[in-house]
Formats: structure tokens, sequence, C-alpha cells
DNA sequence: TCGGAATTTCGATGGATCTCGAACCGACCG
DNA sequence: CGGTCGGTTCGAGATCCATCGAAATTCCGA
């Protein structure tokens, strides 16, 4: 299976960053890889099939956000989070600190 | 003419204010706010027709990005830096201090 | 009170997006 | 070589979104 195509740093655009992050499934992801863990796909048990969730992983890769890793038959996700503060600083630390529930606050 | 309905802070939702930001005429208004003055929708001229213009702003507001005001017949914009900071620290600084085109770095 | 100015609302259109099941594919294991 | 495992790709349906022109709304000024 060939290397998915994770996009260089220089061509991470912030409209498409903010979009894949604007998407609660796809920030529950980024959430969850913010520990700094490679995750195989199967792991993220969020109620989604698996085709949807390979959508999101490729919005997620083609935004910069994520970038994927394959390893036998399996594909392991990891957050761009060098990358991301490199563009955007403070942007990555900034959705993964906020509340996420008004009703918290 | 009504009010429009701003919403409370503690109502603002991470993801519709990412939503909100991703799209580039909003990020563009966002902007444009940023300076912390007040702006009429009419001096916006970003090639965008007025009922367009319109939309990206109530979808602003419904974020809670942007608050609207009205004097007269006219409706004056601005940032809710304030309670964006509040709910997301940091957020609203990274996204407008964001390198905008990838080509320039 | 009439007309114009600033903006919203309506209705439509074309294009994204999210979601899924089914089919597919490469890698590993007997 | 056949099967299974992890994941992608392929339609397809439903919903949402950006965009516009035209009509409506509200307010100011002459």
């Amino acid at each position: 299976m060939r290397e998915p195509h994770n996009p260089p740093r220089a061509e991470l655009e912030l409209s498409a960053v903010l979009h894949a992050l604007s998407d609660p499934a796809r920030l529950e992801i980024a959430r969850r890889l913010a520990t700094g863990q490679e995750w195989s796909c199967g792991r993220f048990e969020i109620g989604l099939s698996k085709a949807t969730l390979s959508h999101h992983f490729r919005v997620l890769r083609e935004a910069g956000v994520v970038k994927t890793r394959v390893e036998g038959r399996k594909r392991l996700q990891s957050l761009r989070r060098d990358d991301l503060d490199a563009r955007f600083p403070g942007l990555l630390e900034a959705v993964l600190t906020a509340w996420d529930h008004p009703r918290a606050a």
C-alpha cells in the first residue's frame, strides 16, 4: 500500500486547518492524538463506521493536522504538532485546551 | 429594526467558532475588525454581494465571533474579543496572527 | 410623506460535506 | 494459496453551505 500524501509544512492553510477541526468527530480525534502517541484507525471508537472514520482521517491529513504512516497493514496516525506550531503558533494549543462544553462554564 | 441576537458568552461553541473562521471571506472580515473599531456592513468591499455578506455576518454573529449593534439604519459590527478570549484563551490571537499565505513562508 | 439608503430575508442553484454499506486491496498468517 | 485483518474507495442519499438577484424591511432626510 502506498504511503499517503502528507502535505509539507509550507503548504498548510489556515482555512483548511480550521475547517478540519470544526467537526466534532475530527476534533475528538485530534484531542486523543494530543498525547503524542500514534493511533491506528481502528482504535478510535466514536460511533462511526469505518468508511466515515477513513473520510475524517483524510480531511485531517490533507489539512496537515495529522500524519499517516503505514506499518504493515496498519495506518498509524499522529498529530503534526511541530508543523502546526511552526505555521500557526498557539493555534493547536488553544484548540486543545478550550473547554468543550459551555454548560460546564 | 430589532436588535439581532448575540449569543451570551457561555453559549459559544468551539466547533461553531472554528467553522465560522474557516471561510476565507469571514476570516478576512474578522481580521479587519481586529483593530477594535466598529464597521458597518457596507464598508466591507471583498467582492461579494450584499446578500452574501449579510449571510457571512449572520454566521459570525451566531458563532459569537462578532457582535452586531443597530444604529439608525446601519449595523455596526465589532469583534467579541473579550468573550472569545474568556471562552477559548489564545484562539483568536493565534488565528489573527497566523501567516495567511503559505507561499510567503 | 415620499424616496432613497443600509441591510435582511426569500427562493433558487450549484457545489460540499457527512454518513453509510458494499466492494475492494495489500499485508500477514496458516 | 486461501482467509482474515485493517483500511480505502465507490456509489448514493441527505443535509448543509456559499452565492446571487429580487423583494421586503426599517430608518433617515428633504
